[in-house]
DNA sequence: GTAGAAAATGACCAACGGTCACTTTTTGAC
DNA sequence: GTCAAAAAGTGACCGTTGGTCATTTTCTAC
């Protein structure tokens, strides 16, 4: 097995798709065009298709190149984490992250409800990292919560919170900062968790 | 001037929106083609763009068509409004209104992510009556505010958890129901309008 | 009945994601 | 070094789509 060639391909795999990167960031990821993406690198458009199936493919690598070093960082984290505040800030900090700047989850969002237009790719979204399993979620919260208010549904409160942001920056509103929004899921969160719904 | 011919006219857009209305349904947005739309009416695809400049600007006709009977009936119900929880009543009776059934709601997110890359057309979204602006949501609330915390955030907020809760049920994770949701909305609004936000 | 205007048509175009037969480069065995 | 097989790279090509436009059909006013 020729070692040469193999590293010669990721080479090309990494240019290939630090041009998307730079391209899905500066134009959305529909209106990049593969052909703009390979001669960025200097490839032809052909090139492209040696290394992934669609666009979508080399979408969901980017997406797992791009959180796969968080992961470490924030099982340490939970893993010190006390209390409902100190679980809260690690996620949100995940999120943030995971956003980036406010280019990339522009990207991000467009490409999530691009997603949910087809089941095989839905499936690979919601099964790749990137969203906080709301198992997990509860895992992290559950011992916090006092109410009796499910602990998944909490998780999926808070992402509906975080991804609502994000349509909100999107559509350039300018209302809500991310600090704004952080601090509402924080209080929403806490407020279910320990006192439950209210009443109405 | 003539009548019936204005009226023929008239009559082949309702017989087009019709049938973009069906196949936005069951396809989406971006999987319906023009030719569809047209084929599925009995006219020629050159007759659509005798009507509208782009399958966008149908898209914005239809959801005029959708929510202008609305606004009488909400700007009624607002006036009768005691409480903060009849006004959020009345304003997730109007968003419930405007998702519908469930694959409305998906085809207008999938709509709206779509408008944002472009902003001649995130411009006229932003302008339509579907997103209830910020502005009159403060009106709205204003008055129930005790805690000093800006209620054009709280309306800003609100509607992230909506559309939040479009992109949940859009990924078909089936965590949370509209009516969790309803609620949560409840809880976050009073707390950030009677006590404020959590201290952290 | 006829001229002009509006409605309807469908062949056509450019752009795009994706395919594939072909060329170039690399590799390992001898 | 030679050579054959395999991998990397190429770009012409295809089907589909949103949108255009010269032409035909239908309607209206007189």
């Amino acid at each position: 097995m020729s070692t040469k060639q193999q590293e010669k391909s990721l080479q090309t795999m990494r240019e290939l798709m630090d041009s998307a990167q730079a391209l899905f960031n500066s134009k959305g990821f529909a209106k990049t065009t593969v052909a703009e993406i390979t001669d960025g690198a200097g490839y032809a458009k052909g090139s492209f298709y040696r290394h992934w199936k669609s666009k979508d493919e080399l979408f969901l690598d980017i997406l797992a190149a791009k959180l796969g070093n968080y992961r470490e960082e924030r099982a340490r984290r939970i893993g010190e984490a006390e209390t409902l505040e100190d679980v809260l800030d690690v996620i949100w900090d995940f999120l943030d992250t995971i956003v980036g700047d406010r280019n990339w989850s522009k990207v991000f969002l467009e490409f999530t409800v691009h997603a949910a237009g087809d089941s095989e790719l839905r499936r690979k979204l919601n099964k790749s990292i990137y969203r906080l399993s709301n198992d997990i979620f509860a895992e992290m919260v559950g011992s916090h919560v006092i109410s009796g208010y499910s602990a998944k549904k909490l998780g999926a409160l808070n992402t509906a919170l975080f991804e609502g942001f994000l349509i909100h920056d999107l559509l350039e509103t300018g209302e809500l900062s991310r600090e704004d929004v952080r601090r509402a899921a924080l209080t929403m969160i806490r407020t279910l968790a320990i006192s439950g719904e209210a009443s109405s």
